[in-house]
DNA sequence: TACTCGATCGGA
DNA sequence: CCGATCGAGTAA
């Protein structure tokens, strides 16, 4: 199966990766990751990632960063490759994959999983809480990490197709920001799309 | 220190 | 539709 080079070779991606200042593209870029994690009892849990949204600098109303460098937000200055995890409603912990330069605030919230889908019930599905933030994105840093496991999204790749949607529950943001299209799914290919199929069959 | 309000979810 | 539940941010 496969060659030296063969594709499905899960590759951990470092935190160097996420340290362009292109968040959006960053966001995007997640789709088809996994995210994998490491239980205290040494299991590993892989997901791939299926929803993903972008908050982009303090001039993004509907980020956290809107309100410059505080305690909360100082780990989003940080270059990318850090965990941004916060209570919110003061129930649901949501997890952040911090992106960008240092000194520039960004960070893409993870939505949604293969299986696990909603930003509160993914922490919760992987026993991820605000321990985590501000840790790295690594294996050995924090036993939670992303992996590209050679998904490729491209028209026809068979696995879904990516569907940008203004961000969930930010209209406080205003319109500008609230209806920017900085959420990204990745939909399943439905029966008959995608590839040629039979017709009648 | 007081007050407001959320990057949500599950149950009426 | 509504309540849970709590910490960050703001005003004072």
């Amino acid at each position: 199966m496969g060659g030296p080079e063969s594709k499905g070779v899960a590759e951990i991606i470092k935190a160097k990766a996420w340290q362009q200042k292109r968040t959006v593209a960053h966001a995007r870029a997640l789709l088809g990751k996994f995210l994998v994690r490491r239980w205290p009892d040494g299991r590993v849990e892989a997901r791939m990632i299926t929803e993903v949204e972008a908050y982009d600098g303090e001039r993004d109303l509907a980020s956290h960063a809107r309100a410059g460098r505080t305690r909360r937000t100082e780990i989003m200055y940080a270059a990318g490759g850090y965990w941004y995890v916060y209570l919110c409603y003061g129930v649901h912990e949501m997890l952040n994959l911090v992106v960008g330069p240092e000194g520039w605030p960004a960070a893409v919230l993870i939505r949604g999983l293969e299986g696990l889908s909603g930003p509160g019930r993914l922490t919760k599905g992987l026993g991820i809480g605000r321990e985590l933030n501000g840790a790295t994105a690594g294996e050995e840093a924090s036993g939670l990490w992303i992996e590209d496991r050679g998904v490729r999204l491209e028209a026809r790749s068979g696995i879904g197709r990516v569907v940008a949607t203004p961000r969930v529950g930010v209209d406080f943001a205003g319109p500008l920001w609230a209806e920017k299209r900085w959420r990204f799914v990745l939909k399943p290919v439905e029966r008959g799309e995608g590839a040629h199929k039979k017709p009648g069959s």
